[in-house]
DNA sequence: CGGATTTGACCCGCGC
DNA sequence: GCGCGGGTCAAATCCG
C-alpha cells in the first residue's frame, strides 16, 4: 500500500532522475485532491515542496512555506486574467502498457510536445469539467518505455463522474524507485 | 452533429 | 536581445 511518505520518497526520485517540468511539486491534499488515494490516505493533508531537477532554489522540509507574494517579487498584472497562483503538483510512475490512466476523471487533450533526451513526446491534458483546470502531463520514459510518468497539477473542484475502481490498479502498480 | 484529438504556430520565461 | 525549450492555443480534422 501507499503511505505518505512513500508517495513523498517516490516524488524526490522522480525529481531526481527525470526533469519533468521547472517548478516545485508539492503533495496536495488528497482527501479531496485526488479521488483515488481517497482510500489509502484519508489522514492528514499533506503538503511537501521540492525543489526540482536543476538549479532554482531548493525549498526543502514539508512545511508549507508559501512564499507569498512579496511585495518585491512584482508580480505583473495577469494579461489574461486566470490566476496564477502556483498549484499543487505531484508525479508518480506506474509500470504500464497504456499512456492514459483512467482515474475517473475526463481529459481533454490539448497538446503535446517532445522534450529533450526523450523520444517519446509529453502530452498535456486538461479536465473537461467546467470551472475545473486541472491539468497532468503524460510522459513515457524512454529509458524504461514501460513506465509511464504522471503529473497531476492543481485540485479537481468537483467528485469523479465514474466511479474509478481502476484506480486500485493504478495504486498497486505504483512504483518506488529508490534504487535502481 | 458535437465533442475530442491533432498539430504547427505562438507565447513566454530563462540563460547565455 | 536572442534563441531555446517547454507549455498552450486553436483551427482543422477525426470519430462516435
Amino acid at each position: 500500500m501507499s503511505s505518505p511518505s512513500m508517495l513523498k520518497k517516490a516524488l524526490m526520485t522522480i525529481n531526481k532522475q527525470e526533469d519533468i517540468s521547472t517548478k516545485n511539486y508539492l503533495l496536495p491534499n488528497f482527501t479531496n485532491g485526488f479521488p483515488g488515494f481517497r482510500e489509502s490516505i484519508n489522514t492528514t493533508t499533506y503538503t511537501a515542496k521540492y525543489a526540482m531537477v536543476g538549479k532554482k532554489k531548493v525549498m526543502e522540509g514539508g512545511n508549507e512555506e508559501e512564499e507569498k507574494n512579496s511585495s518585491s517579487v512584482g508580480k505583473k498584472k495577469k494579461k489574461k486574467g486566470e490566476k496564477k497562483a502556483k498549484r499543487p503538483r505531484f508525479a508518480f510512475q506506474t509500470r504500464s502498457q497504456v499512456d492514459i490512466l483512467d482515474d475517473g476523471y475526463r481529459w481533454r487533450k490539448y497538446g503535446q510536445k517532445a522534450v529533450k533526451h526523450n523520444k517519446f513526446p509529453r502530452s498535456y491534458y486538461r479536465c473537461t469539467h467546467q470551472g475545473c483546470n486541472v491539468k497532468k502531463q503524460v510522459q513515457r520514459l524512454s529509458k524504461d518505455e514501460g513506465i509511464v510518468v504522471t503529473t497531476y497539477e492543481g485540485i479537481h473542484t468537483h467528485p469523479t463522474e465514474k466511479n474509478s475502481d481502476n484506480f486500485e490498479q493504478i495504486l498497486s502498480q505504483m512504483r518506488i524507485y529508490t534504487r535502481s
